[in-house]
DNA sequence: CATGAATGAGCGTTCATTCAT
DNA sequence: TATGAATGAACGCTCATTCAT
């Protein structure tokens, strides 16, 4: 990666590679600052964060919303392709329990990202409702592989097992749960996802 | 005698009705706004629903941090009296999950509140940490009847069973989860806490 | 002249004593609290701290307004009675100073007080313009006696020698002024007021 | 070089000029408003005579403490500006005393100047205390020369004529003092200034 | 295209004053 | 008559958004 960083660009020709560059440092530090203050941070911290003039920003993202909007795809993405790549994953039957940890794990301390996972699921029919419903089917497709691996029990279905991902993720997020906290907590959610009673392990 | 009910009144004083029902109409609508748009929810449409001036919700709470505090309040001594009322139940068992449901079912909607669950964990040292105290206690003593009647594994502490219930309730406050999906997040969730068949986990 | 000067006074028997006390009570405490805060002082402070509810004190006096003209009134009337009864003092010559000395010191701290003494001077036609001429005449005989018995120079006019005395009284009550500079700036003053040698002054 | 004569420009940074427009048009009014109504004039009063937005007033001034201080600076300055200059006139003698008359003359009608005069010589640790101990050094050098050149009697120091001239300009600034009075006034004091004939009185 | 100045609606809070008891 | 609750206008200040350069 060339870190041209530069923000005042005295050259005249490559002006594109400047606004690529200042959308993805805006996005960057919004995803940072929304995740640390809710949305309740102000865009002119982003601005500032970034090196950018505040309509610089509104350029980049005609409103509010929208800014927060794109970090949300930025990170619904993001989570899908990891999802996606555990798919592949040599074990199914732990790709399901790893991407778990690893979300949770993730969300800790951004608080505002854990509670756009939910938001967005019902809110908009924007581009975050899209990319979180990207995310939900992924997280369908490991659990059904995981399901059929005999890893999780079979009457478990999407909606409460994402449920309980979002849950237990904002729990993460926002709470000043430990990591030994955070662990065994999941440890009891995926008891209770385990299969029933006669097949037992794998 | 007076006719007035009011408990702390040693003297005479008239009126106090109409202030104590101003005050308790600020606090049931603060309860539902900040319930539905949580702590951004301005004070002053608290005072339109609540059919006063803004002075008065200012008067009885001085300022916008005591209002919520007070709804939290609340809320929590309400919790805390029905997770102590179902102490005595007969079924101590059955008590735990009674209320775990009971609970989580309040919070449906209510966006905020269950927020407020969790912030008030870590945050203030004011009246809402310690009223968020003996709610946390309360489960505690349901928790360990439970453990004791042998409906709830022994090795689930404290700390991780509120964390799940915090995180169960905030997605159903939250979220859009329908009342099925929502029982069987529960359901996964209480098998997650059942009791180990043999020795699992170490 | 009997002076029940309590304006309101249609009551039965005696509930007279318990007004004349909370009246005196709250123009006492209003002297303070606007000496100390100016007259941006709350009226509740004031209530408060005259152990009276707020609107009682807007029984005795109608308007904030009101409450400030009574209390420049009084401190009007006090000073003025205070110059009066130097008039009779046996060294005609000193009590001019005495005064300007008393008066000054009398100041000190007391924010509010100096800057109505000039306000008085101009606003209102009300009775604390009319209190200020009180005082202001009665500063005029002791300069008249001071000049009549050669202390003072002659060609000195009243409207500049009330000027330096609320100045300097301004003065004293707001800065840090150390009582040790404000006597040499009277000093200053005194010789200034002093009889000229020759024939100085035009 | 450009010709924007913008002090702090290093690059380019076009546009200034309208902001520099405003912000003086700010500090002008702010001036006059507070001037005529001491501190309790409003910030959105400023702010409609400066025809600007009252945000914009806050982008200049992030406080209404700091258009304050903005204010009392400049006039600390331009007062502390004409002393210095008066330091290199030809007659040192009477240039305490031009000095002294300017500025009480200039204070007249100015209410919350002439009271920051004094409240800045104690108050803020800010850049009005130090703009108005600079004045005060400046001051102080017209009178040192004053007193060599024997205009000014040698045992006044500072603090009391820096008290005098203070009261004085507070007198000219709040009441109704006609210009003859005020003359009056100080050629009271400016006697009081003088040097002592020979040994006077005790 | 980037900038930062300008904007006004809105928020939390205060206070003199009025009302009901 | 004394009380304290109620009131709304006003204030200082913030922030998403627009405008001019």
């Amino acid at each position: 990666m060339t870190t041209t960083d530069s923000p005042q660009n005295g050259g005249r020709r490559p002006q594109r590679a400047d606004a690529r560059t200042n959308r993805e440092r805006i996005l960057t530090v919004a995803e940072e600052v929304f995740g640390k203050g809710g949305e309740s941070a102000s865009t002119e911290e982003v601005a500032r964060l970034a090196n950018v003039g505040i309509a610089t920003v509104f350029r980049h993202f005609p409103t509010k919303a929208a800014l927060l909007e794109a970090v949300l795809v930025q990170r619904f993405d993001r989570l899908r392709a990891q999802a996606e790549a555990l798919l592949h994953a040599t074990d199914s039957g732990t790709a399901f329990f790893d991407f778990f940890r690893l979300l949770v794990a993730d969300a800790t301390g951004k608080i505002a990202i854990g509670e756009a996972l939910q938001q967005a699921g019902g809110n908009d029919s924007g581009d975050a409702a899209r990319a979180s419903d990207g995310l939900r089917r992924a997280v369908g497709a490991l659990l059904q592989q995981a399901q059929r691996a005999g890893a999780v029990r079979d009457d478990a279905e999407l909606p409460e097992v994402y449920a309980l991902l979002v849950a237990t993720s904002r729990a993460s997020a926002h709470g000043r749960l430990e990591e030994e906290v955070r662990d065994r907590m999941l440890a009891i959610v995926f008891d209770g996802l385990a299969p029933r009673r006669a097949s037992r392990r794998r």
